[in-house]
DNA sequence: TATTGTTATACTCTATAACTATA
DNA sequence: TATAGTTATAGAGTATAACAATA
């Protein structure tokens, strides 16, 4: 390590103790101050990228979980979204989930294929295939659904319930609420 | 459409009238009934799946002042905290961002090509190459901070100020934390 | 021995166009 | 014409091993 910067961002936090420090410079004079790398500025002002490393940083908790029932993040959502609605087809597992249909073809297949859910035939429309989880998908959906939620709560346990709580209602909102325009 | 679970879905909101309902059935009866489709249960319940949704939904408004820079996300996030912090390394930035240093490699390289950035070797140690903005990227930065921060107050209109601001410090929290073991 | 920057490479994730069967 | 499921494919993102130069 060689530079003031680097020491100041080696921890990742913005401790109390590290608030109020000389500007970083080997920027010319008279440029305004931005108030360097202190969290509410750049980057950590942005809802975006905080949501993205918060996202990493229980993923990381709950990867590994996933993987020892053989389930990536999005198999384990569709699992998951057809235990809670059995009978949705491919296209409506799409729109709730957000990934396009291609992609959901092989985790389908697979899913399928390993017994956990069963597609069958909608009588009311001939391309219509409905998803329903066998009785090991459920088993296994509910299983690892409580495992994971354990795995959260031990990957933010510097929240209190409430906080944890209040910030599960405020990211629903932000991507579940209607958009504009 | 033909399930009911579609249509319970297909709003993805789950206003107050739609409640209480009864179980979506086509599971045996005697089973435990898990609260279908509620935001509180399965996907709705974990936070990690939150973060990605709302990562998501935000970036939607962000990406393209992003692209018309032509800038992806990680660019960008290596700009602004060039920008913020100059003088890093490639290292120190790979960790800061949790970026694999392989992976930053034609990131940097492209952004000093286009004069953004540059590399200046370090003379207490010749392995080190310090980056640092150009005048032209401290304006690119800056400006692209304002333009995102505005992009993201508009993707997240269904929020007050003080609850934007509560979810910014709740997620800086969960991922800046020093973790446990 | 350890670290910085790098190459090569593989794997995963995401996106688009286009086809078929059905509506 | 439109929609559901699918194929093929391209592009972006992420990951590991290993090397040269330097410490």
């Amino acid at each position: 390590m060689s530079s003031d910067a680097a020491r100041r961002l080696a921890a990742g936090t913005d401790g109390d103790e590290d608030r109020r420090r000389g500007p970083s410079r080997s920027r010319s004079p008279g440029e305004v101050r931005t108030g360097v790398s202190r969290a509410e500025d750049g980057l950590g002002a942005l809802v975006g990228y905080n949501c993205r490393r918060a996202y990493l940083a229980v993923l990381e908790h709950s990867i590994r979980h996933m993987n020892e029932h053989d389930l990536r993040p999005t198999s384990f959502s569709v699992l998951s979204l057809v235990h809670h609605e059995p009978g949705l087809n491919s296209r409506q597992v799409s729109k709730a989930l957000g990934v396009h249909p291609p992609n959901l073809v092989a985790i389908i297949a697979s899913l399928e294929t390993r017994k956990l859910i069963e597609r069958r035939p909608d009588p009311a429309d001939g391309r219509s295939l409905g998803l329903h989880p066998t009785a090991e998908g459920s088993r296994l959906a509910s299983r690892l659904e409580r495992v994971l939620a354990r795995a959260e709560i031990a990957a933010t346990a510097m929240l209190s319930d409430a906080e944890r709580e209040t910030l599960l209602a405020l990211l629903r909102r932000v991507w579940s609420s209607p958009r504009q325009a």
